[in-house]
DNA sequence: TATCTATATACCCTTTAAGGAATATTCCAA
DNA sequence: TTGGAATATTCCTTAAAGGGTATATAGATA
């Protein structure tokens, strides 16, 4: 599995940044806005986009004086095709036992 | 957002929790056999394994003297739903803009 | 009961993360 | 070109994470 993703999900994994994230997803914004709807220092909020840049979850679109910050989809993609990968394998290994004990119970006591 | 999330994003966010996770993916096992086959020492598998617990990733077994370890779905369902939405409501204000953007071309050098 | 196996916990150490405050940088406008 | 707004970076401090080693605990068995 990528290394990327253990990345991916520790830029997520601080609930800071997880608000970051919820709030981009309504729109892109200015740093300002993010720090001033947060109640974040604006210092701590440009680290936590620091952090989020770095794991390719948000991009930057320079305007004028101001930095905007875009949510990338590619990561949630991602993200989404991992976790249904175990989904998928869980419930087919799930099913598998549940064929094999059933086979074995008409084994022990057979329908005819 | 439920405050759970970042503790499973935390506890994935970890290459070795991650291994681990991989690994019990194949089917469930006892402390033992995954610090063997990662090459971990018994006491920092242990330290994952209930990071893991704690956010409910896995569950325990006890089958006489060992503790067989279960990977749970619920979390990873939640983590589907999660990030799915992401990639939908991206998908849907995109959609918006180039809707948007459409018309406000047709406006300007109308068809007919 | 004494012992062996499997697992968990405690303690120590080093590294890293996150917040706060101050400062540097960049870009714009007058 | 000087000043001001927006953002990034630096430095400091504190807290927490992760690894290593030793030890404690629980259950099985002789």
């Amino acid at each position: 599995m990528s290394d990327g993703l253990a990345r991916t999900l520790f830029a997520l994994s601080d609930s800071n940044r997880l608000k970051i994230v919820e709030l981009l997803k309504t729109g892109p914004l200015p740093v300002g806005e993010i720090a001033a709807q947060l109640r974040l220092n604006q210092p701590q909020t440009s680290k936590h986009l620091k952090v989020l840049l770095e794991a390719d979850i948000v991009r930057i679109e320079p305007v004028a004086n101001r930095r905007i910050y875009h949510l990338r989809t590619e990561p949630f993609q991602g993200l989404t095709a991992w976790s249904q990968s175990f989904e998928q394998q869980m419930i087919s290994r799930m099913t598998r036992l549940e064929t094999y004990l059933e086979q074995k119970q008409n084994a022990v006591n057979p329908k005819e």
